[in-house]
DNA sequence: GGTCTGACTAGGT
DNA sequence: AACCTAGCCAGAC
């Protein structure tokens, strides 16, 4: 088995839809993984696929994360192209963009 | 084995 | 609302 033990981590990442966003605790969840939203993190770091749209999760609060600066504004960037409005104190609404499965 | 680290969170001040 | 703290847990050393 050739796969990552984060495999089913960027699986659901990949399901998350254009122009809505999760927190790394909701994917924790939904992988079955409880309290391990930290490693989402880590596994999205760790990525070096193209087709796994890592700047659609944010943290609970709808921030970005920062792991380097600079990053964070091209998360924002990315996020904004696809239609998410931030709001004046830079978070996203997740009452409104929050990927619901 | 123990310790430290971190793209996290919930709860308290 | 901003800030701090403790809890959290898999990896790296």
């Amino acid at each position: 088995m050739g796969k990552s033990a984060y495999q089913s981590i960027y699986d659901l990442v990949r399901c998350i839809p254009e122009g809505r966003v999760a927190t790394y605790g909701q994917i924790a969840d939904l992988a079955g993984r409880p309290r391990q939203a930290r490693q989402v993190g880590y596994a999205l770091a760790a990525l070096t696929d193209d087709d796994v749209p890592w700047h659609r999760v944010v943290n609970a609060r709808g921030a970005i994360s920062s792991r380097a600066t600079g990053c964070e504004d091209f998360q924002r960037i990315l996020l904004e192209e696809e239609g998410i409005e931030f709001s004046v104190d830079g978070l996203i609404p997740l009452a409104r963009y929050r990927w619901e499965d």
